[in-house]
DNA sequence: GAGTTTGAAACT
DNA sequence: CAGTTTCAAACTC
């Protein structure tokens, strides 16, 4: 997979390029400042992220550090011998809301790595997150079951798993099964077929 | 190339 | 610590 403008892959020094205007690329938002570099040759406005600017760019520094004093450690792990991201997961993990952790916006998409435990798109993750390490292998293209989709509109209608335990345990039931289940804490089950997603997700349910 | 969308980072 | 704002990159048209 290509990634040659994400910041956990290592690039040699002096070739990544931002673009920042108001940062003055002194935040994390700053390609070069995260990665702990100077910015050379880069096209960002009043750019304080140079050697002429030690003393402001060390006390930001000190003051992210302050907030979170792993916040320059590369977020994706690297193997030693091949200065690699390794396959492994994202230190702090996704949020990711919206892209099913298939865009580039998703920072374990982006870096080549399966989203992973540390992922906060995990409450989507079973249904919605594209980004598995089991579909690595079968992609491209992942085309979703119909009735994978139907599950994603019912969500909001359905108690959101809560625990690992929670997904764990519905290994192996069917989708019926898991909307009777939630239902018992969120909706009936019987208030949930009621509705228009819930005809529809066990119309499909019943088809696939 | 301009405008929009997205999600991390920063802020309140 | 949850909600909101800012920001730069990714994406779309």
């Amino acid at each position: 997979m290509e990634n040659l403008s994400n910041q956990n892959t290592i690039l040699p020094k002096g070739t990544r390029v931002c673009n920042c205007k108001y940062s003055k690329c002194l935040k994390l938002y700053c390609e070069c400042f995260a990665a702990g570099e100077y910015c050379i040759d880069c096209n960002c406005n009043n750019c304080c992220n140079k050697p002429e600017e030690e003393d402001l760019r060390l006390k930001k520094i000190q003051t992210i550090l302050e907030r979170d004093p792993q916040a320059f450690r590369p977020k994706i792990p690297v193997d030693p011998e091949t200065s690699k991201s390794k396959a492994a997961p994202h230190f702090k993990g996704c949020n990711c809301k919206r892209t099913k952790c298939v865009k580039k916006y998703c920072e374990c998409y982006n870096a080549g790595i399966p989203c992973g435990i540390n992922c906060k798109c995990s409450h989507w993750y079973d249904l919605l997150s594209k980004n598995t390490s089991d579909n690595y292998s079968k992609q491209p293209p992942y085309i979703p079951p119909l009735n994978e989709y139907f599950k994603f509109l019912a969500e909001p209608l359905i108690k959101k798993k809560d625990s690992e335990e929670d997904i764990k345990s519905d290994e192996g039931s069917t989708f019926s099964e898991e909307i009777a289940m939630k239902g018992q804490e969120c909706i009936s089950f019987e208030k949930f077929e009621e509705t228009l997603y819930g005809r529809l997700v066990c119309l499909l349910n019943n088809l696939s």
